[in-house]
DNA sequence: AAGAGAAGCAACCGCCAGAAG
DNA sequence: TCTTCTGGCGGTTGCTTCTCT
C-alpha cells in the first residue's frame, strides 16, 4: 500500500546549508526543474538533504528574483492590511509581495512590524487561558483594527482592492451595506451577541445573500463590544468570514 | 573588553488536504 | 476504498549577531 518513504531520516543532513550545497541545488533545478517531485530531487543530485528542506531552501533562499531585508513603508502597509484581513496567511501576503517569501514575511512580522505596531504589551499566547477561543492571531488583528481607527483611514483593506488577495471574492454592495445597518441598528430580530441569535437564513433573507451560520461570530462580537470596536470593523469581519477569509 | 540579554533570521517540526498506489 | 506519501503551510526553535551595561 502508499509510497516508499520519503527519505531516511538517520541519514540526511540537518542545519544551514553550506555554499556548495545551494550552488548543487541551485544548478541542477536550474538545469533540469524539480521535476515535479522534491522528494526525489536530493537523490538525484546527491544531496544529503531531504526533500522538504532542499524546497524549503529553494523557495526561500536560493530562487531567483528573492528580496531579502528592507521592507519598504508600502510593503508594511500591505502586510499590515492584510494581517489585519486575512491573519497570519503568509503564503497569501506573499504572493502579494514579489520577491518575498511566507517565511521573510513571517519573520519580519513577529520580529519587527508586531512590535512596531502593536508594542510591546502584545498577547503572548502563553498569557492566555487554554479555554479561550479567540487565536492570538485573532486579538492582535483587533487591536491594529482599533489602531487603524483611530489613525488614518488609509490602510483600511476594504477600502483598496490592491491589498486583496488573488482569491479574494468582492461582497455585493447590498450585502456589504444591509449588514452594515444591522450591525449599527441592532434589530431587536436579531440578537448578534448569541451563539442561539439570528440564524444565516434570517440574515439571508434580509441581505438577499447566501450567508454562512452567524453562531461562529459570539467571540468576535463579545470581544468587539469589549474592545468599543466599531460598527465598520464589526461588519468588515463579516464581510471576510462570508468570503472565506476568516 | 566582556558578559548578558534581546533581536533577527534560517531552518525544522508537525499538521492537513489531496494524490497516488 | 483504504492506507500512505507528498507538497504546502503556519508555528516554533535555536543559532548568530547586535546592543546594552
Amino acid at each position: 500500500m502508499g509510497r516508499a518513504p520519503c527519505c531516511d531520516k538517520d541519514n540526511v543532513k540537518k542545519g544551514p546549508w553550506s555554499p556548495e550545497e545551494d550552488a548543487e541545488l541551485k544548478a541542477y533545478i536550474e538545469q533540469h526543474g524539480t521535476g515535479g517531485n522534491w522528494i526525489a530531487l536530493p537523490h538525484k543530485i546527491g544531496l544529503k538533504r531531504c526533500g522538504k528542506s532542499c524546497r524549503l531552501r529553494w523557495l526561500n533562499y536560493l530562487r531567483p528574483n528573492i528580496k531579502h531585508g528592507g521592507f519598504t513603508e508600502e510593503e508594511d502597509q500591505i502586510i499590515c492590511s492584510l494581517y489585519i484581513s486575512i491573519g497570519s496567511r503568509w503564503s497569501i501576503m506573499a504572493a502579494q509581495l514579489p520577491g518575498r517569501t511566507d517565511n521573510d514575511i513571517k519573520n519580519y512580522w513577529n520580529t519587527r512590524l508586531k512590535k512596531r505596531l502593536l508594542g510591546k504589551g502584545t498577547l503572548r499566547r502563553s498569557d492566555r487561558e487554554p479555554s479561550e477561543s479567540l487565536s492570538v492571531s485573532a486579538i492582535e488583528r483587533m487591536q491594529l483594527l482599533q489602531l487603524q481607527g483611530s489613525q488614518s483611514s488609509h490602510l483600511t483593506f476594504y477600502n483598496n482592492p490592491v491589498l486583496w488577495p488573488k482569491h479574494h471574492v468582492p461582497v455585493s454592495h447590498a450585502a456589504a451595506t444591509t449588514l452594515d445597518v444591522l450591525s449599527g441598528v441592532q434589530s431587536p430580530a436579531l440578537d448578534f451577541h448569541s451563539p442561539s441569535g439570528a440564524s444565516s437564513g434570517e440574515l439571508q433573507d434580509l441581505v438577499g445573500c447566501q450567508l454562512p451560520d452567524l453562531s461562529c461570530y459570539s467571540d468576535i462580537y463579545s470581544f468587539q463590544e469589549a474592545n468599543n470596536l466599531t460598527t465598520e470593523n464589526h461588519s468588515m469581519i463579516i464581510q471576510e468570514y462570508e468570503i472565506g477569509l476568516i
